[in-house]
DNA sequence: AAATATTTTTAGATGAAACTAAAAATTATT
DNA sequence: AATAATTTTTAGTTTCATCTAAAAATATTT
């Protein structure tokens, strides 16, 4: 069964705000992401439902089905190995790639994807360290743990990124964080979160609470 | 101004039927290309002479105004970059690309072409001989000439095919003709104005006039 | 437990891009 | 020049994906 760029997105979309938990997604939620209105997701997840690709009650919220979820780790592989080629082969930045990946990640080949990923040399993760689903639908687990969370005297590597819009990537590009920069967490500090930061053997400086979120890393050893 | 699929797909077409002469495209011969009944294309040269990009009146014909060519001439710029990257870089055939660049075509990204371009060394031609656009809008003009043109006695090679469909670029290659073959034609049948041609010096075979019609060529020296 | 607030669904409408069937205009033939 | 054939347009539908406004269901607060 083909699907519409509006259904491939919708999916994708839901998948992304199951990650991690296991309950049901409401239709506020969708409509936030998606960017339309509480009534248009309704419509859609009754459509969605009626392919077999969601189980949706009424009132209930939504859940991905096992065909559902197939198909968006399909969207996010083409995604994110499309991110990998614009940035490693087009020379483009990591903040510059998401946008155009949007459009990208509907192209309908799958000898074009596979080509592709071995083009790239079978990328294990993206630009922004996101894990790329396998061809038969695997994503990798990889755990790493919000830099937030990490406790004052640890060392840890910067692996990810827990979101991926310009502004905030260009804020990282500004502070001279990137994947694989190596952190020292000198200091947690009480008063407003923030995390007195050493990159890569550099004095230390703050992160504020709401970067620090959205930084994933590795501890180091 | 931003275009649906559907109209770049429009533009695209009658761009292509106006290739050579002058006079107006017909709405049954749109109609045709783009798979779509007469009445439906009605609809949409309105819409598009709305906008500007074509001259459309009642039971004339449309031609492309100068903002039409101008969009027009960038699709077709897309199309044929990529039909190169997948060629080139994706390791496809020539007669499988096709397909897959009436997607790509589409995708919106000034930078991204123009790194693509740059990643491709600058191609002149795409797989199938044709050329390219350039940046701003200008069609380089090769001048070939058909294979069924060619007179008896002549050298040519093979530079290009007027007819990008995979059942005949199959054939072709099946006959050993590629671009660069150099060809020599040793004698117009009267009978059924097939060719024989000496393909890179092997023994002259039978080429049809059907064929023969859609193999573009330039005459050695 | 009632009342209130929030979320979600229904009902009805819109714009794109297609369709079929019928009418009108143009072109070709007698 | 009249008739017939062909092409093109109009009129009225359909499907998809969205919208707004109102109704219904669920969740929260008093
Ligand atoms: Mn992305
Ligand atoms: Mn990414
Ligand atoms: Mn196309
Ligand atoms: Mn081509």
């Amino acid at each position: 069964m083909s699907t519409s760029f509006a259904e491939e997105n919708y999916l994708k979309i839901i998948y992304r705000l199951s990650e991690g938990h296991t309950d049901d997604i409401s239709t506020n939620a969708v409509a936030e992401l998606t960017q339309t209105k509480a009534a248009s997701v309704t419509d859609m997840l009754r459509k969605l439902a009626e392919k077999g690709w969601v189980n949706y009650q009424k009132y209930q919220g939504v859940r991905l089905s096992p065909e559902g979820e197939k198909i968006a780790l399909g969207i996010v592989r083409k995604h994110r190995l499309w991110e990998v080629f614009l940035v490693e082969k087009m020379g483009f930045n990591w903040d510059e790639v998401h946008e155009i990946a949007e459009q990208l990640e509907h192209i309908e080949s799958d000898s074009l994807i596979e080509k592709l990923d071995e083009f790239l040399e079978f990328p294990k993760t993206d630009p922004h360290g996101d894990p790329i689903p396998s061809k038969n639908g695997v994503m990798p687990e990889l755990g790493y743990q919000h830099l937030a969370d990490i406790k004052a005297g640890k060392r840890c590597v910067l692996m990810g990124v827990a979101k991926d819009s310009a502004i905030f990537l260009q804020l990282l590009t500004k502070m001279k964080l990137s994947l694989g920069s190596a952190l020292y967490v000198q200091e947690v500090n009480a008063f407003d979160r923030s995390v007195s930061v050493s990159i890569d053997e550099a004095p230390a400086v703050f992160i504020s609470h709401e970067v620090a979120k959205n930084i994933l890393v590795k501890l180091a050893q």
